[in-house]
DNA sequence: ATATTTGCAAACGTTTTGCATAGTG
DNA sequence: CACTATGCAAAACGTTTGCAAATAT
């Protein structure tokens, strides 16, 4: 999905194009992987905007609530991404560190199958792989 | 993993088996879905135990700390499970429904691959496939 | 001009904590 | 007996809300 056919798509659902609402969209599509808030708060900084925090938790909300973006929660964390069908992670039970991870998933083949037998219409998947990295590994 | 290795493995880590802590592990080995607090609370009730809310919040930590039980939040709701290889849904992002699908993933070889090259210890993993159930895709 | 978005401060609900008591091995 | 687990009440924390002002279309 473009930048533009996101903006059009919020235009048409009536929503309003404001900065913060530009520089999440921008940071998280130009972030490739996940942004928790305060990750956000800091590209949001980076462009001289300060919004209250009730302003990104409505923010954000609204976002998911249109499908624009995606949350994800691991380890009691809120992450936020740009739904591009591929997000998988190790995620080490230790020290928490989240890392992505490029495999090839044959999904797009179940998914097809699920949406016939089970009659649901998937938008996206999530998949996280948990366990040690390496440093945490060797104690 | 059976039961008594699970017994084993708390006592070997200094752990005692309180009727809570049994009543938990047996009921998450018996569902074969995600457990939420809540539900846990109610397996807890019919069996005439109605322990401290911040009881469960201590036992579900420390379950998960161990390693015994996985913590799977969706939708804002922490849900738990016995670590079992298998554990994929479909989540439904209008209802919040949560149902179990049986996917053929190929991820003992993936997994396998990812330890070597990325040297990371991989326990477990959750698979989650979002979008609209039947009843919600039809308004 | 109209509807959406924002900041602020207060309210809310969930999760955590400290400590004394109870329970387990 | 030593150590873990629990209940209780209070504290801490993240998140949400109502409203008036600001902003976008």
């Amino acid at each position: 999905m473009k930048i533009e056919e996101i903006y059009k798509q919020i235009n048409n659902l009536g929503g309003r194009l404001t900065k913060v609402r530009k520089v999440i969209i921008d940071s998280l599509i130009n972030s490739d992987c996940l942004m928790s808030q305060d990750c956000i708060l800091k590209a949001l900084k980076k462009n001289d905007l300060k919004p209250n925090r009730s302003t990104i938790f409505r923010e954000l909300a609204y976002l998911v609530k249109t499908n624009t973006i995606i949350k994800n929660t691991i380890n009691n964390i809120d992450y936020y991404e740009i739904p591009k069908a591929h997000h998988h992670h190790l995620v080490c039970l230790k020290c928490h560190d989240i890392s992505k991870i490029d495999i090839k998933d044959h999904f797009e083949i179940e998914e097809k199958k699920i949406s016939k037998e089970k009659k649901f219409n998937i938008l996206n998947h999530s998949l996280e792989f948990y366990g040690y990295c390496e440093n945490c590994n060797n104690f």
